[in-house]
Parts: structure tokens; sequence; C-alpha cells
DNA sequence: GTTGGCACTCGCCACAAGAGAGTGCCAATC
DNA sequence: GATTGGCACTCTCTTGTGGCGAGTGCCAAC
């Protein structure tokens, strides 16, 4: 019926697709009886067996020991992902009850959360989604509000709505007209510019002069630095961390703690995320791929999303190894576009 | 030497710290030779059983089983913190080491995340905070800024320096102008009151006459609702979830995951939180006490933290029900007067 | 190339036996 | 009357054993 083709057979890759799903699905060691059955081709045991050899010798199968069934090592998926699998576009209901959860009218902290939480609840894995990045954010204004004595509030926006606020303290105690002069100042000045900009214009005119607004521009440097820098140094939202709980591969408590340690300690999570800003679409680790141990056994699916056709940030799921690429793949591609698209009215 | 009082002696009393003591320590059943080792009162082990028969019998300890040791049930444990405890405060270095975390010039939301990751640090257990009350929050000022067509920034601040943001959409394009009349208007308008009073008065005037600026006035509403919202559903942070994965009695993973999904939820906790504003001190829950069955094997430790005087959250760690109770104590303690001096000069 | 047969290898489970820890009770002792 | 040593008993935990079932690899036959 069917006959080889290069080095691996369209039978054996057939095999290996139905052994994997079936392994996905049931979490158990595949024998060449169960094969046989699910594969559908009418074929003996016996056969399978072969076919199963070859696929182990091909590094795609292993047996966790001899008599086991085979399961899919990370090659095996590998190969299954890259080659064997041929990803279905979601429907568009789907599409569409996913779409209603992302509402205007939220900030685009809002909205990322949603998004984390779509994809957890969806997939039954972990959520992740970083937090976009704004490049191209330029300033727009600078308030500075007297708090106590000493204490002023400092607010700064920028052109993409976002606002940060934090607290500083004055070398000395400044009067409200005098805080509103520098908000006004630095607002006229700088308005409309690069924040990167902006703050290297500061440090050099703090070079240059010690203004009597000192501590005020030390303080427009330091939000500067703290837009430009959450920008940098990402940080992401994850949902759906105890699904990972249900899975036996990870029920093991040393594992289960190393991974959520990973999960709080964000870097080595990051990184990976990181990694994938640059490929243009889903990309994919396979468990030791990540090259942290801490992920041997899980995987990684992601999909970076883009506002106005620009790449702004990344998210995904984060599962065990074991885990159905072909469902998963279309989710966090939908969700890519929809975060997207409802980020883009933001700006 | 020594002899009964009331209802248990001096003598029973001490076995039981005792055994507590080495439970919490070992974690293992206490048998009768062990506590006579480490009773220093030179009894035999024959002697202690008939002590520790009458402690069952009061229902301080249980036997888990013929031929264990004992240890404390919940009884046991809330007659140790009740009246055998006395807490001896932390050591001046201890607490100067603390307080070098929470230094000056960081916002209200970064000292509470110091102080959950503290409580976590030291104790080894879960740190939970729940963010300030702001009840007497006043209105401050109300600020709006074009973003796209019909879409605007509005940024609401209150006299505690919290900034709210959020994105509202017009029926209509609003030029910069037109906004800036608004905020400044609102802005006069409400300037000092209370934000409860600013929310009505809204509501009031948004009855009697539909004005121009119909919306802003309803995101004004929201935001104010927002802000008053916050106050009541309370949220808090929570660090250190990972710690408890090391305590053999959580380590199942059934129990975990719903310890986890609690802890997400935030629901459960948060009621039990509530319930430690009003107790003027350390409040304890052990074990069942909770009323919730996840946290059955729980026990929490929580204090208010208060500013000028006036209670406006809580603090706490989460751990097993095998803790050590007069370690923990003092540092919840401590935390709580810390982060409240911390967040006193934010006002 | 495919198949049935067969010996072999493991993991898993149930069961039994033995060790160890600790108890409760009782009679002897201080 | 409190304290103690002695003793039988109970229960868990560990270890070892044998059988069962699933699955393999190989071989000879088709």
């Amino acid at each position: 019926m069917k006959q080889p083709t290069s080095d691996i057979s369209e039978r054996a890759q057939h095999m290996l697709r139905v052994l994997i799903d079936r392994y996905v699905r049931e979490g158990q060691p595949v024998g060449s009886r169960t094969l046989a059955r699910e594969a559908g081709l009418d074929l003996s045991p016996a056969t399978i067996r072969n076919v199963m050899s070859d696929l182990e010798e091909l590094g795609f199968i292993r047996a966790p020991h001899t008599s086991a069934g085979r399961v899919p090592t990370v090659q095996g998926y590998r190969f299954f992902v890259d080659t064997l699998l041929k990803v279905q576009p979601l429907d568009i209901s789907s599409v569409e009850r996913m779409r209603l959860e992302f509402e205007p009218e939220r900030t685009p902290k809002d909205l990322i959360g949603s998004a984390s939480e779509l994809l957890s609840g969806i997939t039954h894995l972990a959520g992740v989604v970083t937090l976009p990045k704004h490049e191209h954010a330029l300033f727009r204004r600078v308030e500075f509000l007297p708090l106590s004595e000493k204490r002023v509030l400092a607010i700064l926006v920028t052109s993409e709505g976002e606002v940060q606020n934090r607290i500083i303290t004055t070398d000395r105690q400044c009067n409200a007209s005098e805080l509103q002069q520098a908000s006004n100042y630095l607002s006229q000045l700088f308005q409309g510019k690069d924040l990167a900009a902006v703050r290297s214009t500061l440090l050099a005119e703090m070079q240059e002069e010690r203004s009597t607004m000192n501590r005020m521009m030390v303080t427009a440097i330091q939000m500067a630095d703290q837009v430009l820098e959450e920008q940098q140094s990402e940080d992401y939202v994850m949902a759906g961390q105890t699904n990972l709980m249900e899975f036996q591969e990870l029920c093991d408590i040393e594992k289960l703690r190393n991974l959520f340690d990973a999960f709080n300690q964000k870097r080595e999570i990051l990184h990976l995320l990181d990694q994938c800003v640059h490929g243009d679409g889903i990309q994919i680790f396979i468990g030791e791929e990540s090259g942290y141990q801490t992920l041997d056994e899980c995987s990684m699916v992601t999909a970076p999303y883009q506002v106005d056709g620009e790449v702004v940030g990344v998210l995904g799921v984060i599962g065990p190894t074991r885990m159905a690429y072909e469902r998963v793949i279309p989710i966090v591609d939908a969700t890519a576009r929809l975060l997207g698209a409802a980020l883009k009215h933001k700006d």
C-alpha cells in the first residue's frame, strides 16, 4: 500500500502520528497491540513492532523499559510538530467567543490579564503573556503634586496612554506653584519627545548646571528610566499555573516546586520568551530544548503579538511535553492576533 | 515536685509544650520515650505515658494510631498559643535588619510587596498582605487627555497619592481644550471632597441635567467607584507560596492544588483576613478553625497594620498547622508595625 | 513484506513475615 | 499515692517473594 520515502516511510510517519496522538490522550506508553488497533492499517502487532523498532532507531520514540510500550522522545515531538502536523485554524465560532473577552475600553494591563486567563482556560495549561514594549512611547506630560512636606507625587504620562507614578522626596519643601511650574516647564520642553531622548537631555542638563529643580529632574529621569526599563527587563503575567498540577509527569513535588519557583523568579521564562520575539510566528520549545533544567519536562508554545504591524510582546502556554500541540497551536495563534487587535485601539 | 492546678497540672502543661515543640521541629509523632528524654524532668517513660493519657483525654493530643507517638490536636495548639505561649519580642538587630527593607521613597504598592516577601522569606511560609484601605481618601484632581479620536485617558488622583487611570470612549470627538475644561471644572468642584460624596453628587447632577460633559462625568463616577471598590473588595499580595511545598503534610498534589487555587481565587482568604481587621492584634486560625476545608491543614497568623492609629489592612503568614508559632508571631507582629510606619509617611 | 509463535523481561501488586516503635495495664516500689 | 519496670499487644513500615499482565525481540513460516 504505502512505500518508503527518503528515510522514513510514509507508514512510519503515520504510526508516529498515531502513537503521539494516543500517548498525548492517555499518558501511557503505547504498545504494538494498541497501535495496531488504533492505526487503522490492518496490520498485525508483529509488523507494527518492526516499524516501531525503526522509529526507535531514528530516535523518535523510546521504551521506558524493556516491556513497556513506547513513548515519543523530544526528537519525536519535534519531527511531529515540524513536518507531520497540519494545524487546522480555529473555527470561527470559537474565535468569536474569544473575541468577546477582549472588549474595548479596557486598559492594556487588563487585556493582558484576560489574554493569559483565556489561554490557560481554554488549553488547561498555564498561560503567559509578556507586557507590551513601549519602544516608541513619547513623553507626553509630567505632573508634580505635593503630598506631605518634602514629599511629592510625580505622574508621568506617555503618548501611549501609559501612566506611571512614584513618590519622591525633595531637598526642601516645595509649594504647589513651584511644582506646577516645574511640571509645566518639563512638559513643554519634552512634549512629544522620545523617552530615551528625554532621559539623555536631562542628564546632560543636570551635569551642566545644578538648577533649582534639580530634584525634579532627577525624578523625571528616574521615571523615564522606569518606563524604558519596563520595556527592556520585561515582565509577564501568568495564569492557570495550578493546571499543571493535574499532569502525572509533573506530579513530583520537587519538580513542581522548581517549576513554580521559576515562574516566580521570571528570569528564565523571560529569557525564553525573549527568544520568541524574533521568529515571526508560532515558536515551540519542547522539553530540554529550552535549555533550562526546570523545564525539562515541559513544552512552551508561543506567538509574538503585534500592534500596528510591530511585535510588542509574546504570549503562549506552558505545559507538559505531552501536550496536544495541534490543539494548542491554533489557540495561541488566535489569542496573539486578538490581543494585538485589542491593543491597537489603545494608542 | 509539681502539683495539679485546676484541671490541668503544671507538669502536663509543660509536657504539652515540649511535645508541641518537638513535633513542630521534627514532624513525627512524639512517643513517651522521646518525651521523657526531652522534657528534662527525670521521669520514666511510663510516667510520661500516664500524663500523655491525661492530655489525650483532654483532647490536646491524639495518637494517629495505636503504637505511634502523639501529635497535637487543633485544641492542643489552641491551648498552647492561648495560654502556654509567651512570645518574646524580636531582638532589636533583627528588627533593624527588617526595617531596612522598608526604605522610604517607595510607593505603597512596592512596600506591600516587600512586606509579603519579607514575611515569607523569614518564616519560610507563605506571606500575605492586604492592600491598604483608603477610607478617608479625598478627591484631589482629575485629568482628561485625548488619545485617539473618541478615546480619552482619564487620570484620577486622591489625597493619599493614589493614582488611577483608565481609558474611556466618548460619544463624540473631544478636543484638548474641551477636555482641559472638563478636568478643571471637575477638579475645582470636588477638590478635597470625599470620594463617596463626589460619586453621589455626580449621580445626582447627571439625573438633573444631561450636561455636555456627560461622558466625562460617567467616567469620574466610574473611577470614584473604582477607588471605593478597591477598598471594599480588597485585594492582597502573596509571596512564597512555594515554601508550602516543603511540608510533607501538604505534599499531596490534591491538597496543594486546592490550596493554590484558593490563593488565586482570593475570596476565601480575603474573607478570613477580613475577620482579622477587627481583633486588635495578632489573630490566629488553626487548622479547621478557619472553616474552609482547603485550609484544614493550615494555620494563619495575622496582624492588622495601622497608619496614623487606624487599621488600614491586615498581613500575616499561611503555613501548615505544624508551625513554630512562637517564632512566627513576633515576626508577623513586627512586620505589621514596620509596614504601618513605612506607609505613614506616604499620606 | 507480513505474520503467528514463543521465550523473555519488566513493572506492578498482593501477600506474608519480621522488625521497630509505642502503647496500656499491672504489680512492685519508694 | 505517685512512680516505675515489665510485659503483652497493636500497628505501621520495610523487605522479600511469587504470580500476573503487558509488551518485546527474534525466528521460522507464509
